[in-house]
Parts: C-alpha cells; structure tokens; sequence
DNA sequence: GTTACACCTAAGCACATATT
DNA sequence: AATATGTGCTTAGGTGTAAC
C-alpha cells in the first residue's frame, strides 16, 4: 500500500505539469496492479465456509492481539487505496527507502490526499467516457457525468458503484451493484475491495452489452429486447457471473411509490417480475396492485436466505399505498389547481382592487382639483364682485361729484351768465355810451360811424365770449 | 421516475460454555 | 458425551434517501 502511494505521489510530482489526460491512465493501471498484486490467493465463490481455522485467525486478525497480518486484513484495514495510515503500519514490509519515501508521503499526505482523489475521480471518468487502450480500462469505476462528480454523495469505499460496510467490531466488507432499467443486481459481499471492484467492472461490462443489445449496437444483429439482451449477455459472462453470486430485484416506483421486489437468485424470475411489472404499471394502479400482491405472497425459493414472509394482510396494506398515493397525488393535484385558480383569482381581485383604489385616488384627486377651481373661481367671483363693487362705490362717488360738479358748474355757469350779462350790459352801456358820444361827434362820417358801431359790436361780443368762457 | 448508494436487520453459521 | 443455549461474526435481504 506504501509503494502504491509513493508510486502515486512520485508520478504526481514528477508529472505534475504534465497533462491531466497522460497522467492518469499510468496512474489506473498501477493502482490495478497493485490491486491485482494483493488479490486474495484463495478464490471461493459462491457460499463462504467458515472453518474454525478461519474464524480463530479472523478473530486474532479482529482484535490484533497476536500474528501478523494476512494480506486480506491488510486490505480490509486499508479500504481506501490512497487513504492515510499510520506510519508503523507497513513498516514491516518496507524497505529503507520505501520508509523514506513513506515519510515523504505521509508528510505531504494532507495535500494531496485530495488530490489522489480528485485523480482517482477523474481517472473514473477518464475511463468511462473516452477509451483506455492499455487493456485495463474499467469503464465501471466511473463517475461519468459533471453532475455525478459533482455529486455530495460518495461511496464509502472509494469506488463508484462498491458500496462499503463497517460493522460495529471493526470489520469492513464490499459489495458492487448496478441497476440495469429496473433490475438491480447485487455481488455477494467480499472481504476485499479489489474483487468487487472487478465484480463491478464485469457488471458494467454487462449493462453496457445489455444497452448494446437492445440499441442494436455494433455486432448485435439488431434490437433485442431487454430480457433477450439481458440473458445473451449473461450467457457471455457465464463464467464471471458465476463468481459473483449474483442476487436480483427489481427497483420500481409508480405512482409515487418507490419499491423493490424480494430478491432472487434466478435471472428468469428477475426478468419476468420486471417485465410484468412495468407492464401492470402500464395497465394502472389496479394491475399493478394485483400483480405486485402475486409476487409478495408467491413462496420464495430462488434465494439463498430467506428473508421474513409476507403475510396477505401486510401486502395487502402494502399494495394498498398505490392507491393510497395515487389518490392522494390526485389530490395533491387537484389542490394544487386549486390553489392556482385561488391564487389567480386572489391576484384578480388584487388587481380589481388596485384598480378601484387608483380609480378612487382619481376621482378624489379630481374631485379636489374641481374644489381648488371652485375655490378658484370663488376667489375670482369674489374678487371681481369686490372689484364691481369698488367700482360701484366709486362710480357712485364719482357720480355723486359730477352732480356736485355740476351743480357747482351750473352754479357757476349762472354766476358767469350773470357776470356775462352783467358784462355785456356794462359792455353795451359803454357802446351806448360811445354810440352817444358818437353822437355828439357829429362830424364822423357814415363810414366812420359803422366802422364804429361795427367795433363796438365786436367788443361786446369779443366780451360776451369772454364771459362764457 | 431512476440510479446509486448508505445503512439497518436478521438469517445462518461456528464456536464456547453450561447443563444434563 | 450429548445437548441446549449464548455469543460473535458474516453477509443476504431490505429500506431510505440524495441527487439527478
């Protein structure tokens, strides 16, 4: 495990400006060949036999009182390749330099500890989408997708797919599944982590060749459906399926139920309980209901253990939950649309609200707009009244002095007319007087005594307009 | 609705120890 | 010695759930 992690770290050093693509391939096959290196030697498929043997050495191993360590526990202790360990763990199988170099290791650990890992995650996804030609790829180990990776869920055991379980004493096993459309196949549990990260790979290998074979992929002569595809890629993988004890269930949900099906041993009964699944699911709640009920009260005899039994009353409550949820997603439905229209028509009536409110500011500011131009007017009225009055008054006044005036003129005019008369009489006293002096001249001529009476004319009257004016 | 896990429960086995 | 019972451990089967 040391030289795995000074391997790893020298090539992260040494390469650690090369190219992320180059690197990791290198990397992959030397993580598998050291896995392929500590692979267990004995290889007992199907059942595990406990023999006293086994179990006085698994128990020594367990509570690490005596003996030294079997290669198997030194993985189960060591589940993750590229996790830290204490420095005094492998320091019985290393050389000098590997110690050395394990300080080094350990002393950068925490750097790069992260870094292996982001690695090992994107040697997953180097290898499930683009090709690893050096033989080894594992298109099964991957996080193929951003959204996977990006993922917070992780498997216990480092590997994509191998699901990792420590019990309360300490013991750590494996076991890799992968879910094909519905059927969900599972390993038997091992010790070790590289077997069932092989038994995963060989699972993968056989969706892939599954999906191929009812896409009607290369060498595939045309689509075949799920079960034919299913029981040809078997038949290909006789030998490795053979190994991996392989148990099945069918994964479901319909209806907002999610489920799954007793498991079995037998490929045939997988296949037909999914295909009549998803057809009843097809038919309705009620098909489904009857056919799933089949299956919960058929006797199991396809398993290696039998789980506990159902009785007719918990399968019957069981299928009952269809309905239960259906009926219930109905409702929720239905709520929901109700909730809509409620909502619409909340927002309707708000809208209708705000209109009439903002009708209402209208017509109020409106109506105080016609209030200030009455006001207005009023003021106006008001002021043209005063003004009409004022001017009343002072016609009044006005009128009252003309009359005045005109009294006094007309007092005046008699006065002048009487100064005027009393003018032209003294004016035509004095003519009369010239007129008799004239008189007494009695030497003037005719002439001369009109021109005379001619000046003496225009006198008077020269005085009578004096007077007037 | 699907997938990929983590986690829990309990069946089943082997062994130790107590009882007959 | 035979049997019953308790304990420890492994692992099959099942459930819940996060992420998509």
């Amino acid at each position: 495990m040391a030289r795995l992690r000074v391997l790893a770290v020298q090539m992260l050093r040494n390469q650690r400006e090369a190219s992320l693509q180059a690197l990791l391939p290198q990397l992959r096959s030397r993580l598998l060949e050291f896995m392929q290196g500590y692979r267990k030697p004995e290889a007992s498929p199907g059942k595990v036999q406990h023999t006293t043997a086994d179990r006085r050495h698994s128990r020594k191993g367990m509570f690490g009182t005596e003996g030294a360590e079997t290669p198997q526990e030194r993985v189960v202790g060591d589940p993750m390749a590229l996790a830290p360990v204490s420095p005094c763990s492998d320091s019985s199988s290393s050389s000098a330099s590997d110690e050395s170099e394990t300080d080094e290791v350990l002393a950068i650990e925490n750097e790069e500890c992260s870094m292996l890992a982001a690695i090992e995650n994107a040697a997953d996804v180097d290898m499930g989408v683009g090709e690893d030609d050096s033989g080894e790829s594992d298109p099964d180990c991957k996080l193929p997708t951003a959204a996977t990776r990006a993922s917070k869920r992780q498997s216990g055991s480092g590997f994509r797919g191998v699901s990792r379980q420590v019990h309360a004493t300490g013991s750590v096993n494996y076991r890799a599944a992968v879910s094909v459309c519905h059927l969900w196949l599972k390993t038997r549990h091992t010790a070790s982590v590289e077997e069932s990260v092989d038994f995963h790979i060989i699972l993968i290998q056989l969706r892939e060749c599954v999906e191929q074979g009812v896409d009607g992929g290369d060498g595939v002569e045309g689509p075949l459906s799920f079960e034919q595809s299913f029981r040809a890629a078997c038949m290909q993988r006789q030998e490795d399926l053979s190994k991996m004890s392989l148990s099945f269930s069918v994964i479901f949900s319909a209806f907002g139920v999610t489920f799954n099906t007793p498991t079995t041993t037998s490929l045939e009964e997988a296949l037909e309980v999914r295909a009549r699944l998803l057809a009843a699911r097809e038919q309705g709640v009620s098909a489904l209901q009857a056919y799933l009920l089949e299956v919960l009260m058929a006797g199991r005899t396809n398993v290696r253990r039998r789980s506990r039994g159902w009785t007719l009353a918990e399968a019957q409550e069981f299928v009952g939950r269809f309905s239960a949820r259906s009926e219930a997603m109905q409702r929720k439905r239905e709520a929901m649309k109700q909730l809509k229209s409620e909502a619409l028509q909340r927002r309707k009536e708000a809208m209708e609200e705000r209109l009439q409110q903002r009708r209402a500011q209208r017509a109020l500011r409106d109506a105080r707009k016609l209030e200030r131009q009455q006001q207005r007017l009023q003021q106006r009225w008001q002021r043209v009244v005063r003004h009409a009055q004022r001017a009343l008054q002072q016609e009044q006044k006005l009128s009252a002095s003309s009359q005045q005036q005109a009294a006094a003129a007309a007092a005046a005019a008699a006065r002048a007319k009487v100064r005027e008369e009393a003018q032209a009489r003294r004016v035509a006293e004095r003519g009369r007087r010239k007129l008799r002096s004239w008189t007494s001249m009695k030497n003037l001529t005719f002439q001369e005594q009109q021109v005379a009476a001619e000046t003496a004319a225009e006198t008077a009257a020269a005085a009578s307009r004096n007077m007037c004016t």
